[in-house]
This record gives structure tokens, sequence and C-alpha cells, in this order.
DNA sequence: GTCTATATTGTGATAGAC
DNA sequence: GTCTATCACAATATAGAC
């Protein structure tokens, strides 16, 4: 975690981020970033120009923080399989965090998809490496043929769909209890792992 | 399918479900569904009084029809995995059919999460059949045994995801090419059927 | 039922003093 | 850098003619 100075600007983009991801771009307000970061609407112009400039600079922090930093755990020496288990612990808990990151996320790109093109470039994600992590271990006879392009969707799709649907979900299955649904959300990470595993592993 | 009538009010119903399913309440703007529906904001007002009736008539189906009637499968005669294969194939029909509907329903219920105790009440769903099913599936030593909170969850997060994070995926993986995305698309019925029961089926 | 014109309020953005 | 006051326009909603 870097630690932040906590001079105007960063107030304006703690505030923003609040802000923003609890209500979408034509939700948010400027007058209530203002108020939030203990400021006046004027001050947000003098920072950050307008709505869209400070609008960007959080969606773009919030998109590179959503999309799961696969690449890495896959390059280290650890087990396959217990790469699996890390990247669902950590996916999980940046969720348990940031419970209202990838509906903004979401919402946002569907809203726009064009904006994605640029922020690929600039994050320079390759989606081959995983593909060829798990040719090399099915050849190895350790677990089923599945293409990088189904299983990487399963599971982070696995992982999300609870903190996305959780007022349906919550509502549903345990009556509104919060406190219940927290557990369940806990739960999940060994639920998804042994849900993953049992589907890779061959009979 | 049930026939319409072309009649004005059809003809706001249409235009509305479109721009709001397409903005979001926020973004949503009296004058285009109007346009779209070709006649003038006046008229709106005099058959839905405000923007907020308006959009509860489109929320509240829009959202029957996202949450997916799992006990109507379930209860029939049909052997337990081609429930869920019939399941996953009508779910991702509707998902392809309604591309913008996900989004829109998670984005509203998360904006307003007390929206939907109302209209669960109204639905009556009952996920206690399911697990009665899923018991018995196990009891007769079919499946392993897994409890429904986890395995609908697990379903509908697969069929889900790839439709919700589109603009990432097809980005990502093919290079924004939309009519390889909707092979994808198309794919995913029997990879998320072959995942699910790989997952289910005992060792 | 449908239209044009208008009232009213909300909201992003700027001017200008300190 | 920070504030108050204000502009300019957009958007929901209504009045009233036809």
């Amino acid at each position: 975690m870097v630690e932040q100075e906590i001079n105007t600007e960063n107030k304006i983009l703690d505030a923003a981020k609040r802000v923003f991801l609890k209500n979408g771009f034509d939700g948010a307000r400027m007058q209530e970033i203002a108020t939030e970061a203990g400021i006046n609407k004027a001050l947000l112009h003098y920072y950050f120009r307008s709505k869209d400039k400070l609008f960007d600079a959080i969606f773009t922090e919030a998109f590179s923080q959503f999309l799961p930093k696969v690449g890495e755990v896959m390059m280290t020496d650890i087990p396959f399989l217990e790469k699996i288990r890390i990247f669902i612990d950590s996916y999980i808990n940046m969720l348990t965090k940031n419970p209202h990151l990838p509906i903004f996320v979401l919402h946002e790109l569907h809203r726009n998809p064009g904006r994605i093109v640029q922020i690929i470039k600039n994050t320079g994600v390759d989606p081959n490496i995983i593909s060829k992590i798990l040719k090399s271990e099915a050849k190895k006879g350790n677990i089923v043929e599945m293409d990088a392009k189904h299983l990487v969707p399963n599971i982070i799709g696995l992982c999300l769909f609870p903190f996305v649907a959780r007022p349906i979900l919550q509502a549903i299955i345990f009556n509104g209890d919060e406190k219940a649904y927290e557990s369940y959300l806990l739960e999940r990470k060994e639920e998804v792992y042994k849900f993953i595993t049992n589907a890779l592993i061959k009979k």
C-alpha cells in the first residue's frame, strides 16, 4: 500500500472515487464530491477543469484495479493448482475491500466501450502466457485440456458473481441478512477453488 | 411470445426500454425516449406522469426477465444433468437476445438495493426446491454433494460473465473482433455445461 | 390524445475577490 | 489556493390550445 499525502488533490480523488463508484458518472454530482472532500465546487474545477477529466482519472485507476493481474501469479514457480488458489484468494479479497468497483467498471464500460481500446493498450496484457501454461500442464497429464479463453473467464465469473448480484442473492438466499452474506462471501473462496479443481482434474 | 398491440403506450414502453437499458436511469433522457417513440415529451408525461414511474414499469419487467426461472425447469421429470443443460442453453439464449439487460439490472439494483425487497415478494421465488433436488441426487450417488446456494450462483456466474465483461474480453482475447466474440458466446453453452458436469460428477 | 410553449429547478462551469 | 456569487444551459414537468 502506497502512503498517500493528505493534500487537497488527494482529498478530491478520494471523494470522487467514492461518489463515482457509488453512483456512476451520470448519477454523480460535483456538489456531492465537493462536500465529501470538505471543499467547494469551484475548487474541483480549479484542480480538474471538468467532470469528465476528474472521471477519467478515477476510471483509469479503477479499471486497472478491477482487471486481475493474472499474469503476475502465473509467472512464478508455484505449482499450478496453488496458483489458482492464490488468485482466487486475492481477487475475492480485493472485491471484499471494493464492493462497488465491479458494477462501476462494467457499467461505465458498457456505456462507452470505446474507452477500453486505449486503456488496454496502456496496460499491455498478454493472454498467451496462460495459454502456454495450460497446454504444458495438460501435456504433463495434471489437468484436462482447457482453453485459457474459457478457463480464465470461468474463474473470474465464479469469483465475481456473488459480488455483482449481491442484492439479489442476499435477499433470496439469506432473507436480507448482511452478516450471513459476508460469511457466504468468505465461504466462496474454498467453494470456487473446489469447484474449479474438480472440473480440471482428470477422472 | 405475446403479440403486442402497436398503440402509443406500447410504443413508449418499447422506446423507454431501449433507452433505459442502454443508458441507465440517470443517463436516460425523456427527450430521447420521446424521439425514439416518435412522439413528444409532453405525451410521455401524459401517459406515465414522471420519469420515475416510467422507469419503474421498465425495471420491474426487466428484472423478472433477468431472474432465471430456475424452479420451472427443475420441477420437470427430465434427468438432472439434462435440466442443467436446458437451463444453460435457455439462459444464454436470453442473454444473447438482451445483451444490455444484465448490466442495466445489476447497476440499478446497486444504486438502489432497497427496490429489490418489494419485487422479490411479488415474484415469490423459493430457493428450497433446488436444495431438495440436489440432496436427493447426491443421495442417489449421481453427483457430489453441493449446496444449492453455491451451485446456482456458479452456473449463473459462468453463463453471465462473458456478457457483462464483453468489452474487456472482446478487446483482450479477440482484438475487438465482434464476429469472433459472437462465436465465442455460442461456444460457451457447451463449455459451461462441460465445466459444471465435470465439477459435479464423482471421481 | 396530441401538440407547442413555458415554468422551474438542477448542475457544470466561470468570474473575481481575498 | 480557496472562497462566494453567478452564468448558461439542460432536463423534468406542466399549462393550455387544438
